[in-house]
DNA sequence: CCAGGATCGATACGATACGTATCGTTACGG
DNA sequence: CCGTAACGATACGTATCGTATCGATCCTGG
């Protein structure tokens, strides 16, 4: 994985990469993100603050480029069978998001790089745009078997999926468990049930 | 809507509360949240920062308070039908995420309440379960008019609503706009099509 | 209507992190 | 093996933090 969130401007490269972004991940998962300061990191990596400043422009594109390195956007292989690819996209998407330094700070990163176009591209294109292109790859070898509609809107099957899995880690707590991840497979096929059923009948609040 | 994150020891109470929540949102609107400290809030309020610092013992706590201040979590009313009604309820959260300061502010917060899990609780009962319980009372309306299963897991229904909403926000950054609101409903009717197709075929992509 | 208690604004403080500049040292590649 | 860069260390001014103090002001209840 290059640094994409790197400055990059010289024309060697820093020698101490791994090292540096490894002790971001350390300082994130001991302390949050909030505490995680350039200063801390240059401490836990044994460096001078100096070199982390001379690469990455920002305690952002440090994150980023921290996180990059762990995040999966596996591409899903052919099984021939449909069911078992889904889940495996979906597992993989909760894979992501049950890390916790992820499930932490890709939300935080998102939100600050929000009103800046440019940053924001950039963290579609590392943490967005492979993933999904892998995960449509495998919906569409699904329609093709007929599996699924062939009208399906395989960018909101995908905003459905990472959304609920973000929103219950981020939001409500709740478990990612294969429950949910059956559920979330479930919503794409053709027969019913298409939405969800609870196991066991309960009242519900 | 109660302080519900300031520490309210004393006996009487912040005089320039109001005041000071307001400065909070414009400064979130015209700085973002990270530029958003509680010098920049005194100064945006016109008063001193130890008042703030009485009062709230965290830029979290006040940002939690100020976003409170303008969630909304309205009561879904009886309308007689039930389509009618889950609209509305999507539609509020759409509302609540169109909102630039809640959909920055709001996962920011989360994130950095993750690791507390005592104030993570309190942004819960604010943030979460009003909402959810009024939404809950229209679902169950509509399963009791048949129009949606009876075993309808209505903490997955508003999980799927405000993850995909929230996600499209603050990830893809794919419009909230009808379409979506409309198939975000149909995924709860019982009939196909039960998961939202694409309203012209393309290509995906 | 006035007294007393609470809130307020202002100011000062040490601590921490920011981001930059400088400088001598180390390591790596041609 | 030598030169070019990346490196670590150190120092600097600025900004914000969160706290303490103190006199002024509000406003409430008696």
């Amino acid at each position: 994985m290059a640094l994409v969130f790197s400055s990059g401007s010289a024309t060697s490269g820093p020698r101490s990469a791994s090292k540096i972004l490894n002790a971001a991940r350390d300082v994130l998962s001991a302390q949050g993100y909030p505490a995680l300061t350039i200063e801390a990191v240059a401490a836990a990596a044994g460096v001078g603050k100096t070199t982390i400043y001379r690469w990455w422009p920002s305690k952002e594109a440090l994150v980023a480029d921290a996180l990059a390195e762990i995040f999966r956007a596996d591409e899903i292989p052919d099984l021939g069978d449909t069911h078992a690819e889904l889940r495996q996209a979906v597992d993989m998407t909760i894979d992501n998001y049950t890390n916790e330094d992820m499930a932490t700070a890709l939300p935080a990163l998102a939100a600050s790089l929000l009103p800046h176009p440019e940053l924001m591209t950039r963290f579609r294109e590392t943490f967005l745009h492979r993933k999904r292109e892998n995960i449509a790859a495998a919906l569409h070898r699904g329609i093709q078997r007929g599996d699924l509609p062939d009208d399906l809107d395989t960018d909101l099957v995908q905003d459905i999926w990472a959304g609920t899995i973000l929103y219950r880690r981020l939001m409500t707590g709740s478990p990612l468990d294969t429950d949910l991840a059956e559920h979330l497979v479930q919503l794409t096929t053709k027969a019913p049930p298409l939405l969800p059923r609870r196991e066991s009948p309960r009242t519900s609040r």
